[in-house]
DNA sequence: GTCTATACGGCGATAGAC
DNA sequence: GTCTATCGCCGTATAGAC
């Protein structure tokens, strides 16, 4: 196992965090340099175009994606209440990922694009094995989109308001899974 | 009442698009020029800056925004289950309109985050009006914010998966609203 | 491996003709 | 009201020193 330099993941974080602070347009390789305290040369060194380094970003946002599907699918209340109740934006290394992301795939970067989709059908796959009825099992996926699409907006606000009654959303998760239940003992 | 003049629309229309199918990057002065088929120094004739361009286009989205919760208040299947019905991506002139607001929202161009942040608020006062159950009002929320999320995703395509099963979709909307009434009952 | 200096292109905006 | 021409800045990338 190569061990990548310790400069390569500065800068990697550097840039995750201008992404999903400042947007696409202010990450740029100045002000990435700066933020890991290398120059420019210096990133260049590392990642030769700027292409690379964010196909590096989606390299990372995959790394963490298959960690958290990992811990998706061994949580003890179930894939889908870890599912929804992980979606709220925290400070972790994969919500901050996540949300540059997002930046990135807005920016038409097609690997980031594909990385959100791959992690997406990871996710689904284990709801709807969860859930087994389709409709429920895309409404809870909804659910979990929607919270996400409150981390990718602009600013560094955690808003209180999506989200904040964590539990009272669970708790609908809940009713969502007993209708599913009832759903398909109906069709036999 | 002043008619502003065809111009100006059109250039609107062609920053619209070009935000929506290429992203905010690509939405440059010359490009939005040449869609709507005249020179950069005639849209800044228009739009004496790049910001009054977009500050023009979050306006109209305000607009649009107004008619659209006009069209939900009276929906006849009331508008919860107009709400989300009408979050799936199309080409109106609203889905085109919102979805290069949220390009612009990424970007960091504070009016466009203002836009979308009302036309949220509008949605949620009349979902809780006909809920009533907060919760539950957020679930119905974030189904539609996790609808239109996918509106957000870069390229034309159209992704059948995602709300491709509206009557199923509309069906978890129903169980939610039962829920919502069996839980007011309960508390009195 | 990291730096400085520089080439090059593109974008926003101004000036001024028609 | 719309055009062309041009300026200045900034972002990416290269060359080459240390």
């Amino acid at each position: 196992m190569p061990r990548p330099p310790v400069a390569r993941d500065k800068l990697l974080d550097a840039y995750a965090a201008l992404l999903r602070r400042e947007g696409e347009r202010a990450a740029t390789l100045d002000a990435v340099a700066a933020k890991a305290g290398v120059s420019k040369g210096g990133l260049l060194y590392h990642f030769g175009t700027k292409e690379a380094l964010a196909e590096a970003l989606c390299e990372r946002m995959l790394d963490l994606g298959r960690e958290d599907v990992e811990k998706m699918r061994t949580a003890p209340d179930g894939p889908c209440a870890y599912y929804v109740r992980t979606s709220v934006n925290t400070k972790s290394a994969f919500d901050v990922t996540y949300a540059a992301m997002i930046r990135l795939s807005q920016a038409y970067v097609a690997p980031a694009s594909d990385a959100l989709g791959q992690i997406h059908r990871w996710w689904m796959d284990l709801i709807l094995e969860e859930i087994q009825e389709p409709s429920v099992a895309e409404t809870i996926m909804l659910i979990g989109d929607g919270l996400y699409s409150y981390a990718a907006l602009p600013g560094e606000l955690d808003r209180p308001e999506a989200g904040g009654d964590m539990d009272g959303l669970l708790r609908q998760v809940e009713v969502l899974k007993a209708s599913a239940k009832a759903q398909l003992a109906e069709r036999g």
